[in-house]
DNA sequence: CTGAAAGCGCTAACAG
DNA sequence: CTGTTAGCGCTTTCAG
C-alpha cells in the first residue's frame, strides 16, 4: 500500500490538498486545465492510490455491493454472479459474493456482516421465503436492497423476477403440442413460490387442452439432483408416463439417471423438459430441452435496479420472460 | 446505518470512549468486569455497529480478502469459493470473489481494484501463467497473496497446489491395470503447467508398463467442453482407442458427447477418466471415473495460508494429494 | 479558480 | 483500571 497520500501529491504539485481532492472527484469543472493536468501527472508519477477508508469515513460510501446467493454450487447462480459482477464493475462498484448454502441462519449472518462491512446496497437471492429475522435485518439497517428470483415480495419492493408461470406454461404447451397426455411434473418444494408458479403454468397448459394432471403425478423434489433421482426412479417403476417436466435442470439430471437405470429411452419413451438452462445441460445425452431464464442478464439488471435505487431512490420491479429452448430430450408422440 | 457512534455509547455508559474502544477490541483484559459488562450492555441496547472506515483508517486493516478465480462457470471454482469463504468467515474475514473470465486483462484490473479496496490479502487462482503486469501489480502493492492451483510459482511463494503429476499417474495406472494399451489423452493447453504435469504423470504410468503413447494421441484441448467435443469427434472417427484420459471433467463431458454421436459405447468400447470430480459428473451416464481434487478443502487451506502469512508472516507451500474415484466409465478390457 | 480549517469515528500512546 | 489527546487521509464548508 503506497503510503503516499493526498498531502504528498499536493506538495509535489505545489497546490493545496483541496485542489487535489477536487481533481480526484472530478469536481468543480471550473478549474484551470493546467492545474488539473499537473496534479493528474504527479498522481501518475507517484502512483497514488486514494485511501478508501478516509474517503468512506466522510462520504459514508464504500462502493461495495453485497450479493447473497442460496447455493453457489447450483450452476444457475454462478451465471447470476457473472452478470451482477460485470454490471457492478462497469459502474465502478465491487461485489462481495456470499453463499448462504440454503440456510436462513447463514443468510441472516451475511445480512449483518454486509451491513457491518458498510456495503452500499444488497442484492438478495434466497430460494426460500425470507425469514422474519432477515426482513428485520434488512429493514433496520437503512441500506437499499433488491430481491432476486422470488416473486412473493414483488409487490412491496424492487426486485427482478422471472415469469415462472409463463415458463411452466411454455413447458406444458410444448408437451401438449407434441401430443403427450400421460405426464408428470417434478416440482421444487411447494412452499417456494417459484415452484408453485411453474407448476401452475404447467397445469394451465394441460387444462386448456382438457388433459388432466393427476395429483399422483405431481412429484415434490427439492431442486437437487439426488432426491429427484430417487423419487423419479420409484415413480417411473410404478407408473407409465410419456413426459416429465422438471422444475429445474438439476432435477432433470436426476430423472435422466433414473430413466437410464430403468432402461427407459429418452426421448423415445420419455420426453423431459427442464427449467433454467444451466450451461452443463448440453452435456447431457440427449441434450435437454429446457426453459431458459436469462440468468446473466437478470444479474446485470438486478444490479442496475439496485444502483438506481441507491442513486436516484427509484424503486422498480422487473419481470423477465422465459424462453423455451427445444433440444433433443422431447419428441412427438407416435 | 446506525449513526450511533462510540461517543454515544461512552456517554450512555458513563465511561470514556477509550474504554469503549477497549471492550470493542477485547483489549486490556485487566478491566473491571463491571465496566466491561455495562458497556457491552449499552452497545446491545443501542444496537451499536462500529464504523469500519474509521477503524480501517487507523488500523490499516479491512478484514477483507480478495479471491480471483479464472472461470466461475466451471463448477470446480464454486467449490473452491465455498471452502475459501467458509474458512474466511470463521476467521472473521469477508471475501470479495472476482471472476477473471480467463482474461489476463480482467485479472490485472481486479488485482488493482482489490488493492484499491484495501483488502488485507489476495488469493489468486489463475489458470494461466501470471502475466508480467500481474506479477508487478502483486509485488508493488505490499499486500500478501497466495497462489492457487498453479505449480509454477510454488518454489518462490506460498500457495496451495495439487500433485498433478501424481493425479495423471493414477489415471494412467488405473487404465493400465484394466488392460488398456490403445489410449489417448486430451490435455489442457500445454503452456499451463497443470496440463503438462497431468500428461507427464499419465505417460509415466504407460512407460512403466512399456506401453507407448503416440504423439498423435495427445489431443490438446482448452479445458472447455465444446472444443473437447469437436476434437474428440474428429479423433475418434479416424482412430481406434479403448480409453481416453481427459485432463479435466468438462472436457470429459465433451468426449462423452462425441462418443455418443459416433455410436461408441462407454465403457464397453471406450473407457474414460476425468480430472477434478466436479459435482455434476455424477449426472453423466455412465457416471464418470475421475481424479478428485479436494477442492473445498483446498480452498480452506489456501485461506489458512493467506491468514498465516498475514498474521505471522510465515510463508508456506502445501501440496494436496489427488484420489482416484472409480465409477462407471472405465472397464477392464476383454 | 484556489486554499485553510474543521471534522468523519476510531485507535493508540501516554498519563494518571 | 481508566481517561486525554493526537492523529489516520480524505471531503467539505467557508473564505478569499
Amino acid at each position: 500500500m503506497g503510503k503516499i497520500t493526498i498531502k504528498d501529491i499536493a506538495r509535489e504539485a505545489g497546490v493545496s490538498i483541496t485542489t487535489v481532492s477536487r481533481v480526484l472527484n472530478n469536481k468543480a469543472e471550473g478549474m484551470s486545465k493546467k492545474t488539473r493536468k499537473t496534479v493528474l501527472q504527479v498522481m501518475g508519477e507517484l502512483n497514488y492510490q486514494p485511501n478508501k477508508f478516509a474517503r468512506g469515513l466522510v462520504t459514508k460510501r464504500s462502493n461495495m455491493l453485497g450479493l447473497i446467493v442460496p447455493n453457489i454450487s447450483n450452476p444457475f447462480f454462478p451465471e447470476l454472479c457473472r452478470g451482477a459482477e460485470d454490471e457492478a464493475n462497469e459502474r465502478n462498484y465491487s461485489l462481495i459474493i456470499c453463499n448462504s448454502d440454503d440456510q436462513s441462519q447463514k443468510e441472516e449472518n451475511y445480512l449483518r456482516l454486509l451491513q457491518e462491512q458498510q456495503v452500499d446496497g444488497i442484492l438478495l437471492s434466497s430460494k426460500n421465503r425470507l425469514s422474519q429475522t432477515s426482513k428485520d435485518q434488512l429493514e433496520s439497517g437503512k441500506i437499499p436492497y433488491v430481491l432476486f428470483d422470488r416473486g412473493e415480495e414483488a409487490s412491496n419492493h424492487s426486485g427482478v423476477f422471472l415469469d415462472n408461470e409463463k415458463g411452466g406454461y411454455m413447458a406444458g404447451k410444448h408437451l401438449v403440442d407434441l401430443g403427450h397426455t400421460k405426464i408428470a411434473c417434478m416440482t421444487g418444494p411447494l412452499e417456494i413460490l417459484n415452484a408453485q408458479q411453474r407448476l401452475a403454468g404447467f397445469q394451465r397448459a394441460f387444462t386448456e387442452a382438457s388433459i388432466e394432471l393427476p395429483k399422483s403425478s405431481i412429484l415434490v423434489g427439492d431442486f437437487q439432483m439426488e432426491v429427484a433421482y430417487l423419487i423419479a426412479k420409484k415413480f417411473l417403476q410404478d407408473n407409465c408416463v410419456t413426459a416429465i417436466f422438471a422444475s429445474n435442470d438439476l432435477m432433470a439430471c436426476g430423472i435422466y439417471r433414473a430413466a437410464h437405470e430403468l432402461g427407459i429411452q429418452i426421448p423415445e419413451q420419455l420426453s423431459i423438459v427442464g427449467f433454467d438452462d444451466i450451461p452443463l445441460v448440453t452435456a447431457l445425452i440427449p441434450k435437454l430441452t429446457t426453459v431458459r431464464q436469462g440468468t446473466y442478464e437478470m444479474g446485470r439488471k438486478a444490479i442496475e435496479l439496485l444502483l438506481n435505487e441507491l442513486e436516484n431512490n427509484s424503486s422498480e420491479g422487473v419481470v423477465f420472460d422465459p424462453t423455451l429452448i427445444v433440444r433433443e430430450s422431447t419428441k412427438k408422440i407416435k
